[in-house]
DNA sequence: CGAGTGGGAGAACGGTCGTTCTCCGCCTGT
DNA sequence: ACAGGCGGAGAACGACCGTTCTCCCACTCG
């Protein structure tokens, strides 16, 4: 196994733990335990358990960049391509070990006391509201209606994350639509 | 000093401790020194840490459920009722200590982990629903339009802890506005 | 085939956790 | 004044944490 396989490894191993039980609800013995990797070894790839805390945000940050952008691409018309955000989530939160939006949680945790994850965790909203703002862009919508659809992405994840369901998704893109088309019916008035 | 005051000193420390850095990055000693309340008596009052936990975030629910209905008696019209919630998020974003919802924050640390957390953390949710539900309903608004009030809400609250500023709330209250009053277009036809 | 080395398993270490216990000073009742 | 017990301070305890270290096996290279 060569490190790059390990490092795989160890990251897959440590989100799934800290996604289902919490970043200090999780001990390295546990890293150890589910990715095979011996403890020196992990030592090497990450020097500190928050390297790999780290190491695991990248890894969901690209996870969720690509995915949100796949959905995007997806779509036919540019409205379309706007709302396509809604339905990555259904998908999202009807995978049965879904447990809310990972940076959330993290931030809940630590950032109050790890300023390096809450930077990641502001700079990947931040890059979140910038994905939305691109394609409110293309149907002429303003910065505010950006704003208010990532809103509506958020409460989204963590209302699904307590409650539980995909039905939650379906109300934040009809929400999502409201918005959507009063905006266009505004600046546009056909 | 009697055990009112005690459980009252011991709730409201443990409360600014766990708000600010997590549920398990505060230790007991941490609570008695903030309190001023021994570690014999705080077991005394609280037979484990669990039960403390549970006493802070009913203590955060009675505080929300009184400052939400606050909000909305002090409000004229009907529709300004409903949109006090955003209001009254506004005034709570821009407090210097405020870090998110702190249900939100205990559901992502120990939800996965704690039952009793998860279950209380999910009352308290719905039972903000039904609030908004029922100011909803005042104004002959669909269940599905409460249910996107609150995940706009939801959404206010996690973005203002991670990016900050109450300016959020005003995002979510220009939102909600626009739900509302395609809703009462569309029902009510003038 | 035999010396050297890199990596695995897991013990060890210092620290902190939740919880309990010990000790002692102080109030009470008579 | 004095016995008795209540409650406070904080030491003690066992468990677990993040991190490092030791030991040993297995493989490489000559």
């Amino acid at each position: 196994m060569d490190d790059d396989e390990a490092r795989r490894r160890v990251v897959d191993a440590a989100d799934a733990l800290f996604y289902a039980r919490g970043i200090r609800g999780v001990g390295m013995d546990a890293v150890r335990s589910r990715s095979g990797v011996s403890l020196k070894r992990i030592y090497a790839l990450f020097p500190s358990k928050d390297d790999l805390v780290v190491a695991v945000l990248r890894g969901r940050s690209a996870l969720w960049n690509e995915g949100v952008a796949g959905a995007a691409a997806a779509a036919g018309t540019p409205r379309e391509r706007l709302l396509a955000v809604f339905d990555f989530l259904e998908r999202w939160f009807c995978e049965d070990d879904f447990r809310g939006c990972a940076f959330i949680n993290a931030f809940g945790e630590v950032g109050g006391t790890s300023p390096v994850v809450a930077d990641l965790v502001r700079s990947q909203k931040a890059d979140f509201v910038e994905h939305v703002a691109a394609l409110v862009d293309e149907i002429g919508g303003s910065r505010e209606l950006a704003a208010q659809l990532a809103l509506l992405a958020e409460g989204a994840q963590t209302t699904a994350a307590i409650t539980g369901g995909g039905e939650t998704a379906r109300v934040a893109r009809r929400a999502a639509e409201v918005l959507v088309d009063t905006e266009l019916a505004a600046t546009v008035p056909a």
